[in-house]
DNA sequence: TCCTAAGCGAGACGGTACGTCTTGTCTTCCA
DNA sequence: TGGAAGACAAGACGTACCGTCTCGCTTAGGA
């Protein structure tokens, strides 16, 4: 269909205003008719397409969730292979963010940007649960429920990348996901409690933990098996 | 001053009609209107007092961190006389938000919960650092700069609490505390790296760490000295 | 031609639509949207055949008064075959008028009517004109210019109607129009002067009233000669 | 109160406002905004005072209406004294729609027009009936009803009217007045059947008949009482 | 005692943005 | 290839709030 494609031209417009508008002056100073004019679009057509402004903006993460997912897949296929994928999950994020950091920053501390973290924190809090409820298995009573631990991931993450933004970005993304690593891995082992007795070798233990940051990069990459 | 009694008996009313109209139907669909009308109160004396919304909710933090400074000030001369405060200042912010949840609840989530929680994580942010600057002077190079550990703290701490609100708090506060304590003392100590050489024992290292909750209380304890 | 058909059969769902909808809530309650979705039609078909929504309406009155003719013609070609045609233009009006009074309510009383009226205003304005210019010349100086003594007429006639209309019918159509012949028959007579000295017979003078009353049918039975 | 006096300024403002715009470019063409800008109003005051662009238009006559009964009842002061009023209603109606024919001529004809037709057709109805209600209980079964007579008098003054605006007024209102009798009062007569069998004199029939005409200059002058 | 200044209620006002609605144009699809 | 389908721009509409303002009333503290 023809009309498809016209469709997707104005949504493109309409989120290519918004993007531009929000680098200028940011999200919350946009008035519905600002998009239009910069767009060069119909009100109706806007409404005709988002409920409001939030549903553009939301418009635009689901646009590169589905980016991302597309982009897992391809890893997923490629570690069939055989071959290992050497994605770090974590730290893709942190060079995403430093890329697009002018948008991020000019949404962020605001209304939309809760509204966007948000929508996130659900996002990835929903793509790690599974992944520890399956890892807490095998221990006995962890000592902090595993919803709460996988809240408490996605927490801190945010907490380092909104810092990491507001002081712009004064350590290389690397040096975030290593402090990330830092500041986990260690809460990860306790609240996940003892390991089950049998487990002998110290490097199982390491294993363990370690496979907890292996598990967050295959959880991403395996989104939806 | 008469005055200036009634000049507080007016604040108090409309700090009163927002409280109710919060708990009613939550922060973000309250207007300026129905707050006049509830405190029936007229729009001038509004804007006398407060420049918007925001500025009245604010007001009622001020209200309540004074009021929980000043009690903090009756602990710490207690503790002057010799006395152990047993002040947990973790465990009273999981105790004083169980007691107000219903307010709690009614903000969380939204633009208006995003605002305080901003306001608080500041104010926080503020009582810990130099805290933490002094513990880690002691250090060397700690692989997570100081900054970061103090707004990881706090971000968990916000974090185990709007899932604590979220889920109706499905545990005590003393539950609580005590997760906050797993997932946050291991970190904490990794943070902060080494311990100086000279350390030699192992309790020792425990007190680092136990040291940092008894400052933690401290800091809040003898919060502006 | 399939096309001559088939666009008539477009025309005549338009239409059909429209008169369903005037019916149901009033000319001015209708969008085109309705009509095209009653209709079943496409937006750029509607353009393609109308104007606008009055262009429409218009055109079923420009339908009717087709009708309308071709049956004055036959009566016309009926009284040429010298059988008086015993047809009363005014009567007819006020009959057809109730034939329709759910039609005409809908449309009557608001901005729609008063399109039509105008329009049938003019119409009928045209038609009594050349007729009353011509009885008007054998009279001298009339106190009244013939064209406002046209156009009180007509006047009085959709005054007669829409009061009519407006307390749904309370009398036969015949009573109207005797109504109609005793409000303007004294006043015609009174508009258009003095008659020529020359017509001796009293009957005559009645003869140049009740001759209007002929003309009125006749002006209508012979449009357009 | 002094915002009573800030009230009528406003809505002077903006039927002022109303005023001038409409004499420019016709009342359908103007919009609610060009009325805000011209007045230098804001948008809510606006629809604080009128619902609509409609309910502004009738406020003026609302206005005009007031005006005209104070003067009419300064005029019916006059006439206890005594003195004889020499008022004519229709005359002076000619009289006023010729002083703002630009006015008129900026509204007749549209939708506007009729909005105000109908209001002030209302308006003359309701002041003309009671009398010829009174006039016709003398008489025996009027061949046409009172009901009808009215509205055929208000219908021929407007008719009158509408003709001489749009024919921008080729007669002095006197000529139009005189149209007006010439037209109306045999049909008058007519209608209201004849006079009581007691009544001997020609001259009183005559004065049925002017009476009329004093009344309607009575009913308007004591209109209310 | 009166006066004066301030706090206050009431609410009119200008202004901004919203989401709805309708119109008439314009592009694409399909028979 | 021309009519149907419907996406689109344009822009008015009435609503909802906002923060400013003007106005009188009340009332307390100083003259």
């Amino acid at each position: 269909m023809k009309n498809d494609r016209r469709v997707s031209r104005t949504r493109r417009l309409m989120l290519d205003a918004l993007m531009a508008l929000i680098e200028e002056r940011g999200y919350e100073k946009i008035t519905v008719q600002d998009i239009l004019d910069r767009a060069d679009v119909g009100r109706s057509t806007f409404y005709a397409h988002f409920r409001d402004k939030d549903e553009l903006l939301l418009s635009w993460f689901e646009h590169l969730r589905e980016l991302f997912e597309l982009q897992q897949q391809d890893l997923l296929a490629a570690r069939r292979n055989g071959s290992v994928p050497g994605v770090n999950m974590v730290l893709d994020l942190f060079r995403h963010t430093a890329e697009h950091h002018k948008l991020y920053k000019a949404v962020a501390g605001r209304q939309s940007g809760e509204m966007i973290l948000k929508y996130l924190h659900r996002y990835l809090n929903g793509l790690l649960l599974p992944v520890f409820e399956e890892l807490s298995r095998s221990r006995r009573e962890p000592p902090v429920p595993v919803e709460v631990t996988v809240n408490f991931l996605v927490s801190t993450l945010f907490s380092l990348m909104t810092w990491w933004l507001d002081r712009d970005m004064p350590y290389p993304a690397e040096k975030m996901e290593e402090m990330f690593r830092t500041l986990t891995r260690p809460a990860i082992e306790a609240a996940l409690g003892t390991p089950p007795a049998e487990v002998p070798e110290a490097v199982n233990k390491n294993d363990t933990v370690g496979g907890f940051y292996r598990l967050f990069i295959d959880s991403v990459c395996c989104a939806g098996r």
